[in-house]
DNA sequence: CGCAAAGTTCAAAAAATATTGAACAAAATG
DNA sequence: CATTTTGTTCAATATTTTTTGAACTTTGCG
C-alpha cells in the first residue's frame, strides 16, 4: 500500500525522483492536481491526468499505479471518471491486452466533456426543483406570492442567460 | 447545537415548517445549497444565501442563525465568504446596530465576484507554477525537452484562450 | 473449459472539510 | 467607563469525501 516514497529519495541525472517521475512530471502532476481541486474533482483524478499529460506515450493502468503509487481502486475509479468526461481516451496496442490511455489535449473537448458530465445533470436537477417550487409558490397568499414569483423569475433569467452563453463560449474555445 | 427540528413538525397555514421557514424558503435554501455544493462552497454558505434570496427584507446575523439553526461561527464565516465574493451586501437600518444583509441578484456581479475571489487567485498561482516548470524543462535533454515544451505550450494556449473568453462571457451576462 | 491477467466494486480506514461553541475583541449605549 | 450587544476566531469535534485493498467479475488465451 503506497510506499509513499517518503520525502523523495535521490534525485537522478535527469531530475528523476518519486518512484520514477521526473521533476517535470512531478510538476505537471502537481499542476493538474490543483486544477482538479479547483474543479472539485478528487486529487487522484488530477494526478492521473497530469501523468498522462506529461507522458509522451500512452500508459496502462498498472503503469499509472506503479508510477504514482496509488491503489488499484483509485486508479480504476479515476480513469473511469476521466473516461466519462472524455478527458482521456483508450488506445490499443498490438499484442497487449491492457487498455492504454492517452489524454485529450483540446480545451474545447475537455470543457465540453466536463460540462456535459458534471455540470449538465445537476443543472437539469435544478430545473426540476424549480418547477416544483413554482407549484408551491402558486398556492401562497398574494403578497408573498408576488415576492417569490419575482425571485424565481430571477433564477429563470439566470438559466436563460447561461444557456445562451455556454454554447457560445464553448465555440470560442 | 442545532435543535435540528427533526423530521419537521407541523406544517402551518401557509406552509410553514423548520423553525419558521416557509415551504418556499426551504425549497430555495435547498436550491442554493446544491448550487453552492456544485461550486465547491460549504453548505452553510448556500443556506445563508438561499435564505436571504427568499427574504423580502434584509436580515441580521442573529435572525439568520435563528431561522437556519446554524452556529454563530458558521454564520459569521459564511457571511464573510459571501461578502468577500460580493454575493451579499450590508444594509443599514436606523436605530439598530446590527448589520443587515441583502443578496446580490445580478448574475453578472455574482459571477464576477466569484471569479475574482475564488478562481482568480488560483489561476495566478497556476501561472507562477508554470513559469517555474519552464525553467526545469529548459534543463532537460533535448528529446524530452521537445515533448515537454510542447505540452507546456498547450497549457499556455489554454490560458490565453481563457483570458479572452472569460471577460467576454462576463459581458454577456 | 481452466487459467491467468486485467479491471471493477465496495466496505472499512484515512484524510480532508465544515461546523460548533466558548473565549475573545470591538463598538455602541447609557 | 462599565455594561451589553454584536461580531470574530479558532481548537475541538462532527461530517463528508477520498483512498485503500481484498474479494469479485470479466476477458482473452491456449
Amino acid at each position: 500500500m503506497a510506499h509513499s516514497a517518503g520525502t523523495n529519495g535521490k534525485r537522478g541525472r535527469n531530475g528523476v525522483s518519486r518512484r520514477g517521475l521526473s521533476q517535470v512530471e512531478v510538476a505537471l502532476v502537481e499542476f493538474f492536481v490543483s486544477l482538479a481541486d479547483m474543479a472539485g474533482m478528487p486529487k487522484s483524478v488530477g494526478e492521473i491526468y497530469g501523468l498522462l499529460f506529461a507522458s509522451e506515450e500512452s500508459l496502462a493502468m498498472d503503469e499509472i499505479i506503479a508510477r504514482l503509487g496509488l491503489s488499484k481502486g483509485s486508479a480504476s475509479q479515476g480513469l473511469r471518471f476521466l473516461r466519462d468526461c472524455q478527458a482521456v481516451r483508450t488506445v490499443y496496442r498490438v499484442g497487449d491486452r491492457r487498455d492504454f490511455y492517452e489524454p485529450e489535449l483540446g480545451l474545447r473537448n475537455l470543457a465540453a466533456g466536463f460540462l456535459k458530465e458534471k455540470i449538465g445533470p445537476r443543472l437539469a436537477e435544478g430545473s426540476r426543483k424549480l418547477a416544483q417550487l413554482e407549484e408551491v409558490i402558486a398556492k401562497e397568499i398574494p403578497t408573498l406570492r408576488r415576492v417569490h414569483e419575482n425571485r424565481v423569475q430571477r433564477i429563470r433569467s439566470w438559466q436563460r442567460t447561461g444557456q445562451k452563453v455556454i454554447p457560445f463560449a464553448l465555440k470560442l474555445l
